[in-house]
DNA sequence: TACACTATTGCAACTATGTTGCAAAATGTT
DNA sequence: AACATTTTGCAACATAGTTGCAATAGTGTA
């Protein structure tokens, strides 16, 4: 994981610090999306809050996360796949938030449906967030 | 505008106080969703803080007012229409915010479409928000 | 490896946003 | 008008996020 990590910020044209192996190490651990406080509990004391801010803007600004519009207005966290590049975001997918575990999850396979706008309207991104039982939860499964 | 507003108070069993009438107000008057901070700039020194933020609160769980997601994570208020009753919402309508002036619409007539989940896991709610250019702002209409 | 340059971090202070308890004031009811 | 009930304002608190700046760590070059 450790050269995962270490390729993925090179990549990026990040230097390599021990915050940002640490931050993006949460995301790889965990599979769902993050908010900025799991970040914080994952890290533990080895960094300063203002860090783990200043490193989440790095990370969406370079394409490597992408934020997730929640219905409760907490500000999410997820791994981009590889098609990102940086200030160019493919998340054109469905974000799913679990009512029964409260975890959110991309669902990267899962495209956002076109929609027919009014007379006037011209969209230019759309966001669709779904809540429900997710598959670890779902007792019929 | 003032019979309606109370009008609509009392058939949500609530009593006619200046806040709420304020508050309704600056709903009817703007024809956009408002932010909290909207609302406190068109109230200005009138209320307090914490009145608005109470106010919004028993709207919302009258079935007055319902919250919009936003992509940037901002909570925004817009009124619902008269199919909206206390408790159980009927807002299964795509949301709008333009890019160019900033302001969030709800697109009644525009239904949110259904969209094919993967295997286990059972949506119960879909929140789907657009961007782009609203009609006021575009230059072809 | 050591150096210098640049980028990143931690700290402190600050702003914004939202919440709670409680006493005072306004509302609805008789 | 008088009472019981709601609503409001205040104060205090909690959480989330931002900014400037000095100290530190990372990177490329010799």
């Amino acid at each position: 994981m450790e050269q995962k990590i270490i390729d993925l910020l090179k990549r990026s044209s990040l230097s390599i610090t021990d915050s940002r192996k640490k931050i993006l190490e949460s995301f790889f651990q965990e599979n769902s999306a993050l908010a900025h406080a799991d970040i914080e509990d994952y890290v533990g004391e080895d960094f300063d809050r203002v860090t783990i801010y200043r490193t989440l803007q790095t990370f969406v600004d370079k394409g490597i996360i992408h934020t997730i519009p929640t219905p409760d207005n907490a500000v999410l966290y997820a791994l981009c796949k590889d098609s990102c590049s940086a200030g160019h975001h493919h998340d054109n997918h469905v974000h799913f938030i679990c009512d029964n575990c409260n975890k959110t999850f991309c669902l990267e396979h899962v495209v956002v449906p076109a929609v027919h706008m009014p007379v006037g309207f011209a969209a230019s991104q759309i966001d669709m967030v779904v809540s429900g039982i997710c598959n670890y939860c779902n007792p019929t499964t």
